[in-house]
RNA sequence: GCCGCUGUGGCGAAAUGGCAGACGCAGGGGACUUAAAAUCCCCAGAUCGUAAGAUCGUGCGGGUUCGAGUCCCGCCAGCGGCACCA
C-alpha cells in the first residue's frame, strides 16, 4: 500500500487495490480451491508468512508444521511457486470465514474486472469521473488501531502507479471522498485546519464506524454508517493541518502538524516493520515504440527461458550502435509485423535470439542532437568533454562577461522553441534525458535548456485545429512551389505574435508576396524586368539563373549622399527591426520595412548606401531575396561578400529626432483638436497654443478653464466647466 | 479538476497609462490596357448627417486616474496542455 499522506493513517476507513492487482487473483484463486492445510499440504519444502503477508523463511514441511503447532495456528496453503508451497500461518476459523465472504463477491468481482478490462484508457481516465467499484469480501487490518477495514477494487486506483493499493482516506482526498460517498463509507476528520490542543481531541472514539459496521455483506454491500459517536466533516480537507481523532494504545499524533505526524508514523511503521519510506519518481509514459522503419532500433533481443516463455535483454555496449537493415520493402508484413521484421537476417542472430523489430520515434533523436551538434564529426564519443563544457558549462564563458549577470550570453542551448503540444513533451524528455547524462558524468550541467519560448498553433483557415479528418490541411510544399521559401517563411512571421495561435489564410501570402515584389522593383529596373521575364519563357533551365543574374538593377539607384528624410526612413526602420528581432516581435518587424519600402518607393534617386542597408535588415526575413540583390548591388559596387557575414548596422539616434510635433489637444478628457508646435517648445507654450487653437474654442465658450495637464511632447488636456 | 494563453474593424493584427485600428488581407472607386491579369493612386470601425461635424466603440460589471485596450477587483467566453499519480 502506497500513500503521501501517512499522517492520515488513522482515518483510512477502507482499503482500495486496482483491479489487475494480482492479489486479486489469488484471492479469487483462494475462494475457487479449497486451500490445503497442515498435513494435507504436499511439499517438502514451505515458504512460512505470517498474517500480514511478511515471509518468516522457507523451511521443511514437518519444521512449518511445527512452527504453527508451537503458536496455536494452522498452516493454510495459497499457492505452490517452483516447488515451494506458500502458506500463511493463522487461525483457519477465520480464514474460513474470509472464504465464504469471497464466494459470495466472487461473482460481483469478476463481472467487475471484465468491464473495467473493456473499458478504453480513455474511457478510464479522461471521461470516467464517476467512482465504481465492489467490495472484495475481505478485510486489512489498520496496524496503528488493530480496526478492520474493508477493501475494495475500483478502476479509479492505477495498477501502475506507486503499488496499485491504497489506504482510503476519504475526509482528506478527493478521490476517496467522492467514493466514500457514493457506497455510503465511512469518514473519518483526522485533520483540522486549525491547531487543537491534544488534550480535547478526542481519541479514536468508541463504537467508531469501522468497529460498527463491519458486516458488509449483510448491508448488501454497502456500509449504511449513519453518524453517531464521529460526526463525518461536511467537505473533504486535503491540505496540512493538525492531527485529531489519532490517538491508539500504540501511538498518538493529536495536535501534531501535518509534516510532523509524517515523520512520526513513519518512524513508528519503520520501528515495528511495517512500512519504508520511499521517494517515488514520477515521468510519463509517452508511447515510445512505433511499427515504423524510419527510426533507431532498440539494442534489445529477446530470448527464451527454460519453460518457453519470452524475456528480454539489452545488448552489450560492444554491440552498439544498432544499425537498421536496408530492406528492400518499407511496409509492415500482412500479419501487421513492424517493416524491420522483414529483415530476418538481421532479425534473427545465432544464438537463436531475435532482435526486437519495433523503432524509436524520432523524438527519441531529437531529445540530444542538440549535443550531437557540439562535435558532429567526433567518431569515438556523441560528444567530446572538451567540446560539451565550451558549449554548455557555464564555467567556460568569457571572464570579461560578468557571472552574475542573468541577460549576458548563457550556457547551454539559449532558446528553446516549440509548441506546447508537442513540447511539453518532448522538453520533458530532452531535459529527462540531459540529468541522465549529468548523473552518469557525461556531461557538465545539469540543465540543458535557457529560455522556452511556446510559439502559437497555426489553425486551417477555417479557424480550427489542422487535421485529415477535418480536410483543412495546409501542405507547405504547395505554399513553397507557389510563392518561394521567403515568401512562406516571411508570412509565418507577419501574421502575429510568435506566441500567438492563429488561423492560417492563404490571401495572406499572396501579400506578403506582393511585398516581396516591391522590393524587387525597387532595386531593379522596370524595363529589364520586362525583357527578363520575356527572355525567361524561352530559356533552357540551366540557364536561367545566368539570366537572372544578368538583369541589371535600375537607373534610379545612385551612388549619392542620402537626404535627411531618406536617413531618418532607414533608421527608424533599422531601430524598429533591430529591437523588435530582440523581442522576437517579427511581425511589427516586417510591418516597419513594409514602411520603408513604401516610402522608398516614391523616391526619385535611391541612394545605394540606404537601400544595401534596408538589405541587411530584410536578410533574416527573406534571405534567398536579399542575397540576391545584395550580389547585384555588389556587383555594381563594392566586392561581393555574402550578406550573412556582414555586421548587423546600427543606428544614429540623431537622424530620428523630429523638428515639430502634431500634439493632440484634448478638452476633459476628449480630442478636439491636432496642433503642430517645435519640437522644443516649452510646456507654457503648448498650453497656449492649446488654448488659441480654433477647433477648442466651441468647447471652451461659457466654461471656466481649471487646469491644464501638459505632458511634454505628448499631449495638451484642458479641464473646463 | 489543475495549469497556461487569448478576447480590439468583414479577417490577421498594431498601440512606453496620452490621437484606438499602424502594417497587411478581403472589399469599393480610379489610372494604365482593345480587354483582362499584373502594377500604380485614392477610400474604408459603427450610427446619424448632403456636408462641416456629432455620438458611440477594444468580451461583461465595478474601481483607480485629468485621461484606461493598457493598471486593480470580480465575472463570462474561446483555445491549448496535463489529468483519478494517493
Amino acid at each position: 500500500m502506497f500513500t503521501t499522506r501517512p499522517d492520515t493513517l488513522f482515518g483510512a476507513t477502507y482499503m482500495v487495490l486496482a483491479p489487475e492487482h494480482p492479489l486479486i487473483s489469488s484471492l479469487l484463486e483462494l475462494a475457487r480451491k479449497q486451500p490445503r492445510i497442515n498435513g494435507r499440504i504436499r511439499s517438502a519444502r514451505v515458504e512460512v508468512l505470517d498474517p500480514s503477508g511478511k515471509s518468516l523463511g522457507i523451511m521443511d514441511l514437518s519444521e512449518a508444521i511445527g512452527f504453527a503447532r508451537q503458536r496455536g495456528v494452522d498452516l493454510i496453503e495459497v499457492g505452490v511457486k517452483q516447488n515451494v508451497s506458500i502458506c500463511f500461518a493463522q487461525d483457519y476459523g477465520g480464514f474460513r470465514d474470509l472464504r465464504v465472504r469471497l464466494n459470495q463477491q466472487v461473482g460481483a468481482i469478476q463481472k467487475y474486472r471484465d468491464l473495467v478490462a473493456a473499458k478504453s484508457d480513455l474511457e478510464r481516465t479522461e471521461l470516467a469521473k464517476e467512482k465504481t467499484g465492489v467490495w472484495t469480501g475481505a478485510y486489512a487490518t489498520n496496524p496503528v488501531n488493530g480496526e478492520k477495514i474493508p477493501i475494495w477494487i475500483a478502476d479509479y486506483v492505477l495498477a501502475s502507479y506507486g503499488t496499485g493499493a491504497i489506504m482510503a482516506v476519504p475526509a482528506h482526498d478527493e478521490r476517496d471522498w467522492e467514493f466514500a460517498k457514493e457506497f455510503y463509507l465511512p469518514i473519518v476528520e483526522v485533520v483540522s485546519k486549525e491547531s487543537v490542543p491534544p488534550d480535547v481531541s478526542g481519541d479514536w472514539p468508541a463504537g467508531s464506524p469501522s468497529q460498527r459496521s463491519v458486516d458488509l455483506v449483510s448491508a448488501g454491500g454497502r456500509n449504511l454508517y449513519a453518524g453517531g459517536d464521529v460526526r463525518p466533516p461536511e467537505a473533504c480537507y486535503v491540505g496540512d493541518g493538525f492531527g485529531i481523532n489519532s490517538t491508539s494504545g500504540a501511538l498518538s499524533l493529536n495536535g501534531l502538524p501535518t509534516a510532523e505526524a509524517k515523520e512520526k508514523i513513519v518512524a513508528w511503521l519503520e520501528s515495528k516493520g511495517l512500512g519504508t519510506k520511499t521517494i517515488n519518481y514520477k515521468l510519463r509514459d509517452w508511447l515510445f515504440s512505433r511499427q515504423r522503419y524510419w527510426g533507431e532500433p532498440f539494442p534489445i533481443v529477446w530470448k527464451e527461458d527454460a519453460n518457453g516463455d519470452l524475456f528480454h535483454e539489452a545488448l552489450p555496449e560492444s554491440a552498439l550502435p544498432v544499425l537498421p537493415p536496408a530492406p528492400d520493402d518499407y511496409t509492415p508484413t500482412a500479419d501487421g509485423q513492424p517493416p524491420l521484421a522483414r529483415a530476418t537476417d538481421w532479425v534473427e542472430l545465432p544464438d537463436g535470439s531475435v532482435r526486437e523489430t519495433n523503432t524509436m520515434p524520432q523524438w527519441a533523436g531529437s531529445c540530444w542532437y542538440y549535443l550531437r551538434y557540439l562535435d558532429s564529426a567526433n567518431a569515438s564519443s556523441f560528444v567530446s568533454t572538451a567540446a560539451e563544457s565550451y558549449w554548455m558549462s557555464p564555467s567556460s564563458l568569457s571572464p570579461l562577461l560578468s557571472p552574475v549577470s542573468p541577460f549576458l550570453p548563457s550556457s547551454g542551448v539559449d532558446l528553446y522553441v516549440g509548441g506546447t503540444e508537442h513540447a511539453v513533451l518532448h522538453l520533458l524528455y530532452a531535459r529527462f534525458w540531459h540529468k541522465v547524462l549529468f548523473d552518469l558524468g557525461h556531461v557538465s550541467t545539469p540543465e540543458p535548456f535557457f529560455k522556452l519560448v511556446n510559439q502559437g498553433l497555426i489553425l486551417g483557415e477555417d479557424g480550427q485545429k489542422m487535421s485529415k479528418s477535418r480536410g483543412n490541411v495546409v501542405n507547405p510544399d504547395d505554399i513553397l512551389n507557389e510563392y518561394g521559401a521567403d515568401a512562406l517563411r516571411l508570412f509565418e512571421m507577419f501574421m502575429g505574435p510568435l506566441s500567438d495561435v492563429k488561423p492560417w489564410n492563404t490571401q495572406g501570402v499572396a501579400g506578403v508576396y506582393k511585398f516581396l515584389g516591391r522590393v524587387w522593383r525597387l532595386f531593379v529596373d522596370e524595363a529589364a524586368e520586362t525583357a527578363f521575364e520575356q527572355a525567361l519563357v524561352t530559356a533552357e533551365v540551366a540557364a536561367q539563373p545566368a539570366l537572372l543574374q544578368s538583369v541589371p538593377v535600375g537607373a534610379s539607384l545612385q551612388e549619392s549622399p542620402a537626404t535627411p528624410a531618406q536617413l531618418k526612413a532607414l533608421h527608424a526602420c533599422i531601430k524598429k527591426v533591430t529591437e523588435d528581432l530582440e523581442g522576437m516581435r517579427f511581425n511589427t518587424a516586417i510591418s516597419a520595412m513594409m514602411i520603408f519600402v513604401n516610402e522608398a518607393m516614391t523616391w526619385g534617386v535611391k541612394p545605394v548606401s540606404v537601400l544595401r542597408t534596408f538589405l541587411q535588415l530584410l536578410a533574416p526575413f527573406a534571405p534567398h531575396l536579399a542575397e540576391e540583390l545584395w550580389e547585384k548591388l555588389n556587383v555594381r559596387s563594392l566586392p561581393a561578400e555574402s550578406l550573412s557575414y556582414v555586421a548587423w548596422p546600427a543606428y544614429d539616434p540623431s537622424l530620428l529626432v523630429e523638428d515639430t510635433l502634431e500634439i493632440p489637444v484634448q478638452v476633459n478628457g476628449k480630442l478636439r483638436a491636432v496642433i503642430q508646435v517645435p519640437a522644443a517648445a516649452a510646456n507654457a507654450e503648448l498650453e497656449s497654443a492649446a488654448l488659441a487653437a480654433e477647433k477648442i474654442q466651441p468647447f471652451l465658450a461659457g466654461k471656466t478653464v481649471k487646469k491644464i495637464i501638459v505632458v511634454p511632447r505628448k499631449l495638451v488636456n484642458v479641464i473646463a466647466a
